[in-house]
DNA sequence: AATTATATGTTGCAATTGCAACTTTTTTGC
DNA sequence: GCAAAAAAGTTGCAATTGCAACATATAATT
C-alpha cells in the first residue's frame, strides 16, 4: 500500500514553484470531518499530506459502504476514484489536504514547469496502482458468501508474509461495511472459521491456517 | 462505453511507424477461443482490433465471474485490468488482437517515435475511464441484494435515455455472472420486479418504470 | 475515576439466496 | 429444415444472510 507520492522524483524545490504555478490549495480538517461531498464533476484531486481517511457512501437504506481507506499520499477525485453523486471523503484522524486540478496534472503548461513528463509517468503509475486495488476489491466483492469474502480479503491481506499472519486495518465493524455485508452475520461467519479451524484470532491479529 | 483507440490523434502512417518499433504483434482468435490465461506477471497488454471477448474468472467452486466485457478498441492486460492467476480472456466473436509490451506504451523511445506525448495522454484517459467502470461495477457488487444488483446495474444503462429503456448486452445466464449471483435467483427476481412493477422487459429489451 | 460512546460478541427468526432439477423457448450448426 | 445445444423460465427446499435486539468489553471524554 505504500502509495509513492506523485511528486516522487521531483525535488522540494521544484515541486513548490508547481504549486505555486497550479495553483494548489491546503487545507487541514479534524478528526470526523468531511473533506469532500458530491464528487461528481469537480475535476479538483486531493492529496493527502498527513492523517488517514475513509471514502464512502450511505445508500438510500443508510447501508454505510466504506469505498476505500485513504492514507498520506492517497490521492482521490472524480478521475482517480469515482463518479457518483452520493460520495463523501471523512477524515479517521486530523488531516491536510492539497487541492490541485486535475488537468494541471495531465496538462504542459506554458510556464516553466519542466517536470510534467516525470509528473505524468507518476500518475500514470498511481493510475495503474489504484486498478489493481479496485480489481482486488472487486474480486472480493464477486465472492458469492460471507466465508468466501473474508477469506480472499484475508488472504490478500497475508499475501508475503510466511507466518501467515497480520493485523486488520479496519475495526470489525468498519470491515463489514468494507465487504458489504451484515456486521453480525460477519462475526457469525468468524466465529465459524474459527470452529472450522480456518483461522486463529487474537484481537485485530488474525492466522490464516494452512495444511 | 465508446472507447476510443489508445492511437487516436495519430495518423495512420505514424501509428504504423510506432507499431513497428513496438514489435507489436496482431493474432487471430475464433469464437469461444482463449485469448489469455493467468495474466499474471505477463507485461504485455493486448487492443481488441475487431471483435468481442469477455474476461472470466472461475473460483473454487467453479462460479464463473465474467469481469469484464471487451469490446473493439478494449485494452486488456495486467496494468489495465488485472493481476490474479485465474483470469482468462475468452473470444466472444472471432478476434483481431494486438499485442503491444506496455513499457513501449509509457517509456519514451531512443527511436524516431515523436507521438509519445499523445500516446501517453490517451493512455491516461484510458485508465481514467477504467478506473471509472470499475467503480460502477464497484458500486453494483457491493449491493446487499440481488434486487438492488440489478436495479442499480439497470439504472446505469438507462442513464441518458430519456425512455429509460435499453437493451442488454449480455445474456441473462451471462448476467447473473456480471452481477455475482446465482442465475434462476436472479430470474426469479427480475420476475418479483415485474410483478411490483419495477420494471417491464420484452426479450433483452428492459425498460425501467418512474412515478 | 466515572460516564458515555463505540466496538465486539451473540442469538432467534424471517427473508433472501443458492442449488438442483426440471420444462420450455430460442439459437446454432449441419 | 432438423437436430442439438444453449438460453430462458420455474419451483421446492435447504442453507445462508440480514435484521433486531440484546450483553459485554473497550475506548474516549470530561
Amino acid at each position: 500500500m505504500e502509495v509513492k507520492s506523485i511528486f516522487e522524483g521531483i525535488t522540494d524545490e521544484d515541486v513548490a514553484k508547481m504549486l505555486k504555478c497550479f495553483e494548489a490549495r491546503k487545507m487541514s480538517f479534524k478528526k470526523d470531518r468531511t473533506i469532500v461531498t458530491n464528487i461528481i464533476n469537480v475535476k479538483l484531486i486531493g492529496i493527502i499530506l498527513s492523517g488517514t481517511a475513509n471514502m464512502v457512501r450511505y445508500d438510500y437504506n443508510g447501508n454505510r459502504t466504506i469505498i476505500e481507506k485513504l492514507e498520506t499520499n492517497s490521492v482521490f477525485g472524480e478521475v482517480f476514484s469515482r463518479v457518483g453523486n452520493d460520495i463523501s471523503v471523512i477524515a479517521t484522524s486530523d488531516c491536510e489536504i492539497l487541492f490541485i486540478e486535475y488537468e494541471h496534472l495531465i496538462k504542459r503548461c506554458k510556464k516553466g514547469c519542466i517536470y510534467h513528463t516525470v509528473l505524468t509517468d507518476n500518475v500514470l503509475k498511481l493510475l495503474s496502482r489504484k486498478i489493481v486495488e479496485l480489481n482486488e476489491r472487486l474480486e472480493i466483492l464477486s465472492k458469492r458468501s460471507i466465508r468466501d469474502k473474508l477469506l480472499s480479503y484475508f488472504e490478500l491481506l497475508a499475501t508475503d508474509n510466511p507466518r501467515r499472519t497480520f493485523v486488520l486495518p479496519f475495526t470489525y465493524t468498519d470491515l463489514a461495511d468494507y465487504l458489504s455485508v451484515d456486521r453480525s452475520a460477519m462475526m457469525r461467519e468468524i466465529k465459524n472459521l474459527k470452529e472450522d479451524g480456518f483461522i486463529t484470532t487474537n484481537g485485530k491479529r488474525i492466522t490464516l491456517i494452512s495444511y
